[in-house]
DNA sequence: TAATACATTAATCTCAAAATTAATATAAAA
DNA sequence: TTTTATATTAATTTTGAGATTAATGTATTA
């Protein structure tokens, strides 16, 4: 039928123009990815409606493919969705931010323990580097006493630390949910109007949890780990509504 | 303009044909539901392929809608996803079934722990009553020897009483988490051919739980979780592809 | 025979508009 | 004035079809 005339057409258009190479990603992975970062960075106020058509014109795509995004997101803890009555930013409360440190607490202290306990020599030299690479942000921000000019670098490379506490668990499960509650604390915390959850105790907070685990002091890891996450469960973020 | 005349011809039709109540659920959510309930239950074989246009017809909607609830499912972890090949079963493994199980192991016993410690009488209540409902089902279970005509009973019965071991942890963050660990699991074990992730051992299991969560026992208690999900880390489940 | 290129089919991805519902503004009634 | 009902606007949900890519079959060549 006619349908392989349309076909030959189409071949003829993607040798003049050139084709997607297949590793690349389609629209969809890359407006995800996007839209994730933006949310945990705290590009949007909370509580903010995410309306498709406004989305769906910012990134030159259809509503639809938005509309599959802000589900996904929404099963990701990112996104509130409601029936009828569409997507929103979740609003920053003091509940939600305390249940998240406590999910982080009991996540990474039992990531980092296996880890310890099943890592080898590459995983230190990973650990390592992870710090070291974070300590020199840290340490610029704490001369400056400016957060902001440092928070994009800063956020990436605290996540990428923590992460790799649990890289040696032996669980991609675990790391992977620990990936998406790390994710939603992010967004919590983050605050364009403040410090974006950084901490000046982060410093040696981060290093005491690197020695005990290059000690492979399994005990003492938890401990640190748990230390440097609860400051999350006492404190009221007072700047942040409580709602 | 004319839109106006649409809109009262809809007022119109809706007054001769009734309209759907503001509470009953969407066609997204109905379906959302129910695949996610036959992917647990093991209705389609593990590694399956899931096409938008075949559940289409079978749910009588649009392929996207399918494909925006297919979406949803991958980040439960119900569904594996890759981009320009579609969405399928996940397959079943030795190591995946491990990981949740381990999951299931840290959530439920530290979930546990924290309803013993904050749960009140209501509480005790509620898991008195789901294991008298759960340990029902069992007997009858243990004493025809068939898992097939109860299965679906007591999966529902097993999810509600793991659940409510949680149901006073202070938490719905590791609710909710524990929830999409424990639906993956189940998807895990569930086969069609053999017991639906019964064992014979679960009746004096699942009653020593009880018996340590009453007595406000915290350590026999997360013993005693530990036991009963230990199995899936020692038995190899020869009956299910190893992959 | 095996491997490669091409033709064909079948799937996935994207899009825009129609169908339906929620939200808002305005008028009528209490 | 307050409330209620109605008209209007704006959003969300659903659909189907076109655009693009993957998968399969067939012929050609080494």
């Amino acid at each position: 039928m006619y349908y392989l005339i349309i076909l030959y057409l189409y071949s003829v258009k993607q040798y003049l123009f050139g084709k997607r190479a297949m590793s690349d990603p389609t629209v969809e992975f890359d407006v995800f990815n996007n839209l994730r970062d933006r949310l945990i960075a705290g590009a949007f106020e909370h509580g903010a409606k995410l309306r498709a058509e406004v989305l769906r014109v910012e990134y030159d795509c259809s509503a639809s493919n938005i509309r599959e995004i802000l589900f996904r997101l929404s099963m990701a803890g990112l996104v509130d969705f409601q029936e009828q009555r569409g997507f929103r930013v979740p609003v920053q409360s003091k509940t939600r931010r305390h249940e998240l440190a406590e999910m982080r607490i009991l996540l990474e202290a039992e990531g980092l323990e296996r880890s310890i306990n099943n890592g080898g020599v590459e995983w230190e030299a990973r650990l390592t580097g992870a710090h070291h690479k974070l300590s020199h942000i840290e340490s610029r921000i704490s001369s400056t006493g400016e957060v902001e000019p440092l928070a994009a670098l800063w956020s990436v490379a605290e996540k990428e630390f923590h992460q790799t506490l649990l890289a040696a668990c032996g669980s991609t499960l675990m790391q992977t949910t620990h990936g998406l509650i790390y994710d939603q604390f992010r967004q919590q915390v983050v605050n364009a109007k403040t410090n974006y959850g950084y901490y000046s105790d982060n410093i040696v907070d981060h290093k005491a949890i690197l020695d005990a685990a290059l000690d492979r002091n399994a005990p003492l890891a938890r401990q640190k780990v748990h230390e440097h996450l609860a400051r999350n469960l006492r404190e009221n973020h007072a700047d942040i509504d409580t709602k």
